[in-house]
DNA sequence: CACCAACAAGTAGCGTCTCTACGTATGAAC
DNA sequence: GTTCATACGTAGAGACGCTACTTGTTGGTG
């Protein structure tokens, strides 16, 4: 599964994957990949890029550290990104029931509850 | 909720809508709010250069007719339609589970199964 | 008749997002 | 000393949906 049907639901994942813990980049790739049962390879011009519009969004921050003399990046979520995941969360939620209908009927409640 | 989120999904909505039977543009545009109670509210140009876009793929296909007096082209599914909506839908129940599992963990069941 | 709303189709240009393909560097294995 | 996994990053391209606009018909209001 390539992340072009991903297109506006990568942030939320990246600050989900956030929410157990700060992580870096190379890190936050590898988690997505083993919490999906490697359906999630997201490339590291995917990730990379978004995490650095999540650092100027306010949603993450981040801090350089040296482990075993290699630079890392470590990122961490904000207040602001643990409020933006809930919206997200809320928001996929709506996102999937509307599309569900449609795609996959039977399956999936209605939004409305 | 805008087609921004839809973005990659958007075609298979189509597709879905026309499964039921032939609609012109504005119809499909009406049959995508009212089956979602109002949550899909897509602008004219969003949809009529994506039914475009399907016409060329050669999933539907469309057909001018007056109706009193005024001018519709109405589109239908044709069989490799048929087909794309079914490995589409296939893909959608992938992808929701697989992002389920980050952004609504609990309610979504495992991909595999 | 003039005006306006709903219906109906369409285009142009823009911005956003992800992808491919690079470039750079360290540490461990052989 | 070469190769691989780790680790960060950028540049440019392509795809897609959005905003804003144009054109035209039908029907209702004044």
């Amino acid at each position: 599964m390539n992340a072009q049907s991903l297109h506006g639901h990568l942030d939320a994942l990246l600050l989900a994957v956030l929410e157990r813990g700060a992580l870096h980049g190379y890190a936050i790739i590898e988690a997505l990949r083993g919490r999906s049962d490697g359906r999630l390879d997201l490339p590291t011009g995917t990730v990379y890029p978004a995490l650095r519009r999540l650092e100027r969004a306010g949603h993450v921050a981040s801090a350089w550290s040296t482990v075993n003399g290699r630079e890392r990046r470590t990122y961490e979520l904000t207040d602001s990104g643990r409020r933006a995941l809930a919206d997200q969360r809320s928001g996929w939620r709506e996102f999937s029931a509307t599309v569900g209908r449609f795609l996959d009927p039977g399956t999936t409640p209605t939004p409305a509850g």
